[in-house]
DNA sequence: TGGCTCCTGTGATAATTATCACAAACTTAA
DNA sequence: TTAAGTTTGTGATAATTATCACAGGAGCCA
């Protein structure tokens, strides 16, 4: 388990008694990248608040299909997995670690108990659940409105955030997280070359522009 | 203001001091069917928690699209704007009354206030916000990965569940309310006649799928 | 070096949706 | 009843995206 001093520097704002319960009854594991953390219909049996390393969520299709939502990185919590009050609930989105990753696992049964102990926790619990909230409504924003060349675009400025100007992606898993073809993934990142937005390289491309 | 048992019946499983509290310091306003009760960019002063009648929530665009979300029925509150701890929250959505609605407004203040003094109001916020997360993963779930067939179905039967098989709604209202033109499902709900799924009036039309 | 796989580029074509144009049917109000 | 406005039906066409087909290049490994 993690040092208290360090999970301080990532969970900022909890109470002391917090960190306390967290080292006595919680678990660090860790996953590679690209591993599933959570599947559609699956269990949930505990939560997952990321420590190092980043996640992506995702909704899927029944026929296979994949739709990129947001990431999770240190400090946030998978909002899908912060049940409360009754069980038995069942995931509804993918999660997969892009990197390495390490993160707790705290058991289903202390999520209750701790919203009643722990002022810090609830409060924790909401503010995940509102900006959670509110990555969805800008992905509904994007598919709603934008058509393939402006989501793109929007894509990668997100990845850019995350990892850096360059984007360590093939086509083929664009399209796979924005549920499109590899074809027309292609084709726009031609179109944007062209603008001089980026500068393509085999298996990467950086993003140049502004 | 409401009596203490309407509001039990309303809003069950709540403590007895939180009905007090609401009685002593919230509103019930009530607002005419079409009206705009919350904007984009629209600073939020209290939260809404619906008596009577329906709301129904959408993401809209820059330049004036919309897209319907979700409905707001009795019991339930919209969480945009359940905001504590930090003020000065703008809304990103869009709210509009459906019918004549009657609703609570609880002054921002307080709800910070009973975070800490009721546990049911806790509960309540987080319940609210998971079931939102809850639609909007529907909400992306249809635009992603479904064809306007579909999600026009999707519509109709939420809006059945919610109305009644009658729906009436003009094809032009229904095309704002899934961003897409009048013609697409005029001819959508012509095929949908010759399938046998609808009736077709003027200005309405019934379910009889299923 | 040769063969294999993976990644990218691109044309051709189909499917879906958007847009324009206009007519017909019904409703409302003067 | 007429005129005006609203709602619906439908053809024609454009724009966007999906799908199929295939070629060429780059990296890897025997």
């Amino acid at each position: 388990m993690l040092a208290k001093e360090q999970l301080k520097s990532i969970f900022p704002d909890w109470e002391e008694g917090l960190y306390n319960a967290i080292i006595e009854h919680c678990e660090l594991k860790e996953a590679n990248a690209g591993m599933v953390l959570l599947k559609p219909g699956q269990n949930i049996k505990s939560a997952m608040l990321i420590v190092e390393g980043s996640v992506k969520l995702y909704q899927e299709d029944e026929d296979g299909g994949e739709y990129f939502m947001y990431h999770l990185n240190p400090g946030e919590a998978c909002a899908v997995t912060l049940v409360c009050n009754y069980h038995h609930e069942k995931s509804q989105v993918l999660a997969k670690a892009v990197t390495d990753i390490s993160y707790l696992s705290i058991p289903v049964e202390f999520m209750d108990k701790w919203l009643n102990e722990f002022k810090s926790w609830h409060y924790f619990v909401i503010k995940t659940y509102r900006s959670r909230y509110e990555e969805l409504l800008k992905t509904i924003h994007e598919i709603a409105f934008k058509n393939m060349d402006e989501r793109l675009e929007f894509y990668i400025k997100r990845q850019v955030s995350q990892f850096g100007a360059s984007v360590n992606l093939t086509h083929q898993e664009i399209a796979n997280d924005l549920n499109t073809s590899r074809e027309v993934v292609s084709r726009l990142l031609k179109k944007m070359e062209h603008n001089g937005w980026i500068k393509m390289n085999r298996n990467s491309f950086d993003w140049v522009k502004k």
